[in-house]
DNA sequence: GGTCTCTTTTGATCTGATCAAAAAAGGACT
DNA sequence: AGTCCTTTTTTGATCAGATCAAAAGAGACC
């Protein structure tokens, strides 16, 4: 296990980025908000930094992905989201109803579903799977 | 196993829909393009239908997707693509590097990774699996 | 063929994301 | 602490993909 919650200022630092008052107002909107889109981390980043502007946590947020600070993940029909937990390989449960996102361990041992049945030739490089479904609230929400 | 290319009239008029030259010409655009773009379909709907407007496409694939006609597809990175497999349950390989896509049929029996380690009160309707990596084109001209 | 309903067209509009140039701030060095 | 160079942020424009809405047109049942 890596440390749960790293503290910013030396992962930018480590990642070759400087430290800067809106980076690390998006990493703590990250960490407060696992699976926000971009908007969302910036109403959050607002609340706290006023003066920040949308295009610097989009900015952070695509400096942070390329220096695998952060995963971007894109489920079908929701805007990009952004997530802390990049060391591990999970997955995610989407829910259809509310867009409800939630992490799931890998299912089955270590990389479970990395082999297809035929690759088609291609040198894969990871799997990723995404689960539909309801969640909890919106199966009771259906059952009323 | 269901038939493999389906009348497109018989498959309209079973759906409750119209059978118009315009969903004809989207239903040939799919099945010469398999995992095509609104976009493209829409180009290879211009070719044989002049007069066919770019909306219609839209609606027609938008029609089709409800109707359980087509299924919908969402890369990460790529616009909505559309597929006329809908009867089994495949995946698919994305590259990386050119956007291409190939399906591949559920990795191990039937519905393998259905069953998350922990569903979190999901109520699980299917389970989707990306493969990402390198087409065997990309491969040989990263070779190169 | 007449009539009603479903489709298509046209054109506007929206969201999410990206691009680009100028201004501002980090941080290494002296 | 001050200087300088580079990276970041800001500002505002722009883009792509997709959706919405009203009017015109075409399918299909009688």
């Amino acid at each position: 296990m890596t440390d749960p919650a790293p503290d910013p200022d030396i992962a930018l630092r480590d990642a070759g980025l400087r430290v800067t008052e809106s980076r690390r107002a998006v990493f703590a909107a990250l960490a407060a908000h696992p699976h926000a889109s971009a908007e969302a981390l910036y109403a959050a980043v607002a609340d706290e930094l006023p003066k920040a502007s949308r295009q610097s946590v989009y900015n952070a947020l695509h400096d942070f992905a390329d220096a695998a600070l952060v995963r971007r993940i894109e489920p079908a029909g929701q805007p990009m989201l952004f997530e802390l937990r990049v060391d591990d390989n999970h997955h995610h449960l989407v829910c259809t109803s509310c867009g409800r996102v939630e992490d799931v361990d890998c299912a089955v041992g270590a990389a479970p579903c990395l082999h297809p049945s035929d690759d088609r030739g291609f040198r894969i490089a990871s799997a990723e799977v995404t689960y539909w479904g309801l969640c909890a609230d919106c199966v009771a929400e259906t059952a009323a």
